[in-house]
DNA sequence: GCTTGACTTCGAGTGCACTCCAACCCGGAC
DNA sequence: GTCCGGGTTGGAGTGCACTCGAAGTCAAGC
C-alpha cells in the first residue's frame, strides 16, 4: 500500500509526519486515552481526521508546556464525554495557563542569568559578545567567579 | 550534630534549604559529577562554600532550562580542570542560551494558543474571561471546534 | 556508656514518557 | 501465488533524573 486511504483519511505514517511526532507515539497517546476515538479503514489501519489533526496540534503543545499525560488524559476523558462540562476544562486549562505563565517568567530569569554568564566569558577570552549591549546591567547571582 | 560546622561551611540540610534541592539530589549530583570537589569536616560530613551554594546555583538554572545532567557533567569537568577552556565553556553556554531562547519563543506560542482556548471556553460558559482583551485578535491552530 | 539524630556510602527502586520488539494481517505489484 | 511494505496488537525495554533504603559512623546529651 502506498497511500490509497484518502477519502476516509489520512493514514498513522502521514499524522507523523505532519506533526512531528512517531507513529510509536502516535499509537502510545491512544492506547493511553489521549484521543478521541480514531476511526480505522476496511484493513484494519487506523484513519486519522482533520478534527484529529487540529486535537494532536493541542496535546502537543500541552505537552511541550509540561502538562503530564495523565492530565491530558483527564482533559481528552471531559472532551469525549460530551458538552456539559466545559466549566471544568475551562478550570484545567486556566490552571495549566497559569503554570505556562509562571514557567514562563522563571525561564526569562534564567536566561537572564545564563546571558550575563555568556558575556562573562566572552569578555574573558577577550571576544566581543555580539548580545553584549542586551544584558549591560548587573545580575545578582550566577556568580561569574563560579566558573 | 545540630549545627557546628559553620566555622568549616554549611551542612548539606542547610544548603538543601536554601537550594530548594533535596540533600538526596545534593548528593546525587556530586556522586555525578556535577559538583566542584565539596570539602568535608571533621566527622566526613560535606561542608559547603558559599562558592559552592553560588554553583548549584548555577547548575539548578541549566537544570531548570533544560539542559541535561551528563551536560552540566562536562560543564562541571572543565571548571574542575582550571583555566585554559573558557572557550570551550563559552561554546556550551552559547548553544545552551539558544536553545533557551527557542523554548522561550516556543513556549510563548503555546501560551498564546492556549490563552486562545482559555478564552473560548470562557464565552463558551457564559463567562468573561477577565484576560479576554490580552487576547483579542484570532489564532490560527488549537481550534476551539475540537474541544 | 548508651541513645539519638544527622550525617555517611552504596546500591536498588521509582515514575515518566516514550520506544521498541515479536508476531501477525492485508492489499497491491510482479 | 508469493513477496513486500506498511500497517495492527500486546507487552517488554530504555533513558533520564531523581528518590529511597540499609547499614554504618560520629558527636552531643542524659
Amino acid at each position: 500500500m502506498t497511500q490509497q486511504a484518502h477519502s476516509t483519511g489520512l493514514t498513522i505514517a502521514e499524522v507523523a509526519e505532519r506533526t512531528g511526532l512517531t507513529a510509536h507515539t502516535l499509537r502510545y497517546y491512544e492506547r493511553d486515552g489521549l484521543m478521541l476515538e480514531v476511526g480505522r479503514n476496511g484493513a484494519g489501519h487506523r484513519a486519522y481526521t482533520e478534527r484529529d489533526l487540529g486535537w494532536i496540534t493541542l496535546i502537543t503543545r500541552l505537552r511541550a508546556t509540561g502538562m503530564p499525560i495523565r492530565e491530558i488524559r483527564r482533559y481528552a476523558e471531559m472532551v469525549r464525554s460530551g458538552g456539559g462540562n466545559e466549566g471544568a476544562r475551562l478550570d484545567l486549562l486556566r490552571a495549566h495557563r497559569d503554570r505556562v505563565r509562571a514557567q514562563l517568567e522563571e525561564t526569562a530569569a534564567h536566561l537572564d542569568a545564563i546571558e550575563f554568564k555568556v558575556a562573562y566569558y566572552a569578555a574573558a577570552v577577550g571576544e566581543t559578545d555580539p548580545d553584549a549591549e542586551l544584558i549591560a546591567q548587573q545580575r545578582r547571582d550566577a556568580p561569574a567567579a563560579t566558573g
